[in-house]
DNA sequence: CTGTTACCTGGAGCGCACTCCAGGTCAAGG
DNA sequence: CCTTGACCTGGAGTGCGCTCCAGGTAACAG
């Protein structure tokens, strides 16, 4: 079988599986279990992880909040929320702000771009 | 006076200065020149650094590609080869490769970005 | 001349986000 | 049963890009 098991739809992956799938290594995926930001995953007797569905979801939140430039403190923050089931305003405020910042990044990214772009006509210019 | 100094058209700038203008920490000034991104700084009888435009427009560049991530030791490659003259090609190479993964950066970010907001839109209705 | 502020140097220290390691365990294939 | 490879743990180490520090000097205001 290609997963480490299926039940009623839902999988259960291998760590290695996983670090394929998120694109996380397998190091990341423990450090993130050991600070907090991931917990409650299932072991085999024998164990080892096995993950599931939802917490491949996480991961992807995870990912997506890392990739974007948020502090593993202030994911930490988000994950403390995500623990509590009357939270869903901060976590509104939070991934807002955060969104904020990523649009701010992309702007600065825009602008540099054509000071970047600018300098490349130049010596293409002189070149 | 404004500025440290000032002859034809030319100004000359205190380390105070430029760190305010080009939002780098005198340390980071004083970094980027040890390590060779930055030199002939000129100084004064008494060994005060003073910052020429040529100067600031070089830390210019320098901020431009640190903050859309490129790492120190690729910038120092683009340094060494801005001592040469006859590199225009190359440099051209290098800044193209950077625009390029500038590029992707942002693609990634706006990616991310509808991740993020797809979540959000999630939470506003359930919340 | 004196005080204050900005600047100088070499070198150590820091925060972040992993990443690596040693020494061991589990589980599937043959 | 034995081998092999993926996985386990706690803890140490790494690379990056600064940032801070102590002890001293320059320059300018009053």
């Amino acid at each position: 079988m290609d997963t480490a098991g299926r039940i009623d739809g839902m999988s259960l992956y291998t760590p290695g599986e996983v670090a394929q799938r998120t694109g996380l290594s397998l190091d990341t995926l423990r450090y993130y279990e050991r600070i907090g930001l991931l917990d409650g995953v299932d072991r085999t007797p024998g164990g080892r992880r096995q993950y599931s569905d939802g917490d491949l979801g996480w991961l992807g939140i995870l990912r997506c909040l890392r990739e974007t430039g948020m502090p593993i403190q202030r994911m930490l923050q988000f994950a403390e929320l995500c623990r509590d089931d009357d939270t869903i305003t901060d976590r509104i405020a939070l991934l807002e702000q955060h969104d904020q910042s990523v649009r701010e990044q992309i702007a600065m990214l825009q602008a540099q771009r054509t000071h970047l772009r600018g300098k490349i006509d130049y010596y293409r210019a002189i070149g």
